[in-house]
DNA sequence: ATAGATCGAATGTCTAGACAAGTAGTGCAT
DNA sequence: ATGCACTACTTGTCTAGACATTCGATCTAT
């Protein structure tokens, strides 16, 4: 407050409340990303407000320059902020956000829709895979895959039919868990160690069998959203292929893009 | 070649032989980003890899650390490689690239996907906009949109049905031209100015209705594939607001989705 | 053999500057 | 009034260091 560090007289902005901790354990760019970022996200500022040049903020935090850019190229990758040299750096619309697709189990996904997530377990079966499947899991002839069939449901209601696989390989014993009632992706992260980073869904649009229109109890003239998702860990090892079905009067997928920033490689345009 | 950055015996890499020019216009992280972003792409280099660590790259670019680790971030940012502290940086294997949904035309989309895209023009009207598609425009009473009604084919095949619009404050004058012939998203690039910036997709399943069937000569037993999609611009303006409807016995919509990344601000997880 | 301390090497964070390049406005000359 | 040079201010790029933190291997004492 009382610091003189120019002569001049120091504007009051929002900023200037913001305080930070040299000496915590996370580093001082991530602190000041996620104090101007949690501004931006009470809108306390509104779209298109310039915030205080670099400099300015960097004698307020009293960092150095490339500290503060740090910060910054972290609310400019996520879509907070937007610069412009020459002119200066503005609040972005909060729908403008970038954020990039997430893998989520179905349990997430119902939550993140306000719903509670349910499962009858169907079958637990160690079966050898048909070739597409064992393709993907890159398996030997003898090896098997775990196949897990739950009736999925949203606050009670039967929402969709889902045929998880998985290599025994990477779960053995897996049988010994409740599928049904603890989420498989939990299971798989707390007792085996594995997570799916990332995730290919092919969506598309079927009829229903009448096995599926029965054990979904689909009304007459709906249709079935068809979900395959496979899942892979971290140094592309493949961990799921899921195939699901939702009722088409239920669900509806939601799927976000963003224009294609120009890429280190854009060699796939013509 | 003969400089003697260190008199230890230097390991010949890939990376002895990437050059960069200090004095192009296009900045040097960017031109290494590039240069080894090309380097990982061509396979040269398996998953897995260790590259020289950054102090030794440093020196045979000639350039300050920071501005290698300006190129490295770009790299990890795409998921080229990964990082782990004390120990090394990584070559990712390429399947895991870190790509961002991207918003694409139905032009676009189809010829990535190696097809033929074509429109038929069933109508296009100026039309008093129904209520949600006011709101999510944010017009007046009074202010109309541009409907524009088309039958999208694929290598001579119908495939959807696409019906897009537009507010005419955008794009006055859009009748003048030949929507069926160029692809809407370049008419509105190169004659309004207006480029999509995020899309937002919403996907389900229907039965078709009778007129459906008769324009896309879908055949008995068969669902379609709706794909409701928002466009909004750069400050969050909206754009577009179409609805398509995709023969399900001919499409599949895909996503790539990643693990959530440790975001600025995770309020979201309960 | 095994557990723990040590140490080298790697990436992560940060500083205090410098110059480049783009933008928008000011003010002058016409 | 109009066009143009100039200037102030902004972000972008880059340097040459410093210390911190983490990991893995090695070495040592038990």
């Amino acid at each position: 407050m009382g610091s003189a560090v120019t002569a001049s007289t120091q504007t009051i902005t929002p900023f200037s409340y913001l305080r930070i901790d040299k000496d915590a354990s996370t580093p001082i760019y991530q602190q000041i990303a996620e104090a101007i970022g949690s501004l931006l996200d009470s809108g306390v500022l509104p779209p298109g407000y310039i915030l205080p040049p670099e400099r300015v903020l960097c004698a307020q935090f009293g960092i150095s320059r490339m500290t503060l850019r740090q910060a910054m190229s972290l609310l400019d990758r996520e879509g907070f902020v937007n610069s412009r040299r020459g002119v200066g750096t503005a609040v972005t619309d909060s729908r403008l956000r970038k954020q990039q697709q997430e893998v989520r189990s179905f349990s997430e996904d119902i939550r993140a829709r306000g719903g509670r997530p349910e499962s009858r377990l169907i079958s637990l079966d160690l079966a050898i895979p048909t070739p597409s499947v064992r393709d993907f899991f890159e398996l030997h002839e003898q090896q098997k895959v775990y196949e897990v069939q739950r009736v999925r449901l949203k606050d009670g209601e039967p929402l969709a039919l889902e045929l998880a696989r998985l290599p025994e390989r990477l779960c053995p014993g897996l049988e010994r868990f409740d599928v049904a009632r603890s989420s498989l992706h939990e299971i798989l992260e707390q007792s085996y160690g594995l997570r799916p980073e990332t995730c290919n869904e092919e969506i598309s649009a079927e009829i229903p069998s009448p096995e599926q229109r029965k054990l979904l109890s689909i009304p007459a003239r709906t249709a079935v959203l068809v979900i395959n998702r496979k899942i892979h860990m971290d140094q592309g090892r493949p961990l799921e292929f899921t195939r699901s079905v939702y009722r088409g009067d239920r669900y509806t997928a939601v799927v976000h893009s963003v224009r294609r920033s120009k890429s280190i490689l854009q060699a796939t345009s013509s």
